[in-house]
DNA sequence: AAAACGCTCAACCGCTCTTTG
DNA sequence: GCAAAGAGCGGTTGAGCGTTT
């Protein structure tokens, strides 16, 4: 089916909505509904197309709207299930009792994006950006993140899961930087790219703050559900994997790629959409099983990764003095 | 003072999805 | 199963306003 054909109608109005449009469509819809969009212009005395009238209603004068500034915890709301949803503003929406579609996409694309921008973090994948950065720019959140370890009081499960991806990824950086840069004149180790790195590293550990993935207590499942992202719905369950979506830093295209934890861009989501539609979720899950470095699989307390044996055994503090000497 | 520039957001466009006959 | 109508969605536009030069 093609466009409607009711803008295309000659002489009705377009543009911006008079005082006295707004009261019409407002009267007429408190009397009697607004029913059939298409014939509603013409019941209450618009000289407007049916369609600009619903628009008119839905974004702007619908008593139940909510107007003005973004709290915090709607900017969180939406930066989390931006991250999951990617641009389904009509989804994100219902999640913000009063906000509008319209009014969360022009906020994401005036300001949030934006502010993810300058914290370093793709807004589009909501991962760190690594146009700019240097591979070790991905450090020091691993380390936060497998610091927040002694924060959570969580099941002892999740917590060794995340905290041993935390130090496998890092250990595999620190093993792709040795390996591929070795040479000490390479730019990556400049004293001045180190500093650089870390004024990015300071924002985007600062996202994983404001990203409330630790303690996040916003429950999102049965978004996912909707969506049907049950797959990720087993993922935000449990909070510290969330932490893998925005920091990965990039490295699942590489051979040795640890795996990754959920589909962190939309374009992922929606292949985990696709694979569910298909029916082949478990070969998803299961995906090359037998290949750790399969980029994948996915990775959750019911699988255990061979390369998770080398560095289990350094849960203790002294595995990090090791790493950071 | 005014021209240039940048930002915001209401509104529109064109497409897809859903419903109906 | 098909086509048409209706509704909804995401992307884009442009007027209005504030700021900078």
């Amino acid at each position: 089916m093609g466009r409607s054909p009711c803008c295309d109608e000659n002489g009705l109005k377009k543009g911006p909505w008079t005082q006295e449009e707004d009261d019409k469509l407002i009267d007429h819809i408190q009397k009697h509904g607004h029913g059939s969009w298409r014939a509603l212009p013409k019941q209450a005395g618009l000289n407007r197309c049916g369609k600009s009238c619903r628009l008119r209603w839905t974004n702007y004068l619908r008593p139940d709207i909510k107007r003005g500034n973004f709290t915090e915890e709607e900017e969180q709301t939406i930066i989390n299930l931006h991250s999951l949803l990617g641009n389904k503003w009509s989804s994100i929406a219902g999640n913000l009792p009063g906000r509008t579609d319209n009014e969360i996409k022009n906020y994401w694309n005036t300001h949030l994006r934006k502010k993810l921008l300058q914290m370093g973090i793709d807004p589009v994948t909501h991962r760190p950006r690594t146009d700019h950065l240097n591979v070790l720019a991905a450090l020091p959140q691993l380390i936060a993140a497998a610091n927040f370890n002694s924060l959570l009081n969580l099941n002892q499960n999740v917590q060794l899961d995340a905290t041993t991806l935390a130090k496998a990824q890092l250990l595999h950086t620190m093993i792709q930087v040795l390996s591929t840069n070795n040479n000490t004149t390479n730019p990556s180790f400049s004293s001045s790219t180190m500093q650089n790195s870390n004024t990015n590293l300071f924002g985007q550990a600062s996202y994983l703050e404001n990203q409330n993935l630790f303690g996040q207590s916003q429950n999102f499942s049965h978004i996912l559900e909707d969506e049907n992202l049950m797959v990720k719905t087993q993922i935000i369950d449990n909070p510290l994997d969330s932490f893998s979506s925005p920091i990965q830093p990039g490295f699942q295209d590489d051979h040795n790629s640890l795996p990754l934890l959920v589909p962190a861009s939309p374009e992922e989501s929606k292949e985990t959409q696709r694979m569910i539609k298909n029916k082949d979720i478990v070969d998803y899950h299961h995906h090359d099983a037998s290949n750790p470095s399969s980029s994948n699989s996915t990775f959750t307390q019911d699988h255990h990764h061979p390369w998770c044996d080398t560095i289990d055994d350094g849960a203790s503090d002294s595995f990090w003095k090791e790493i950071i000497e």
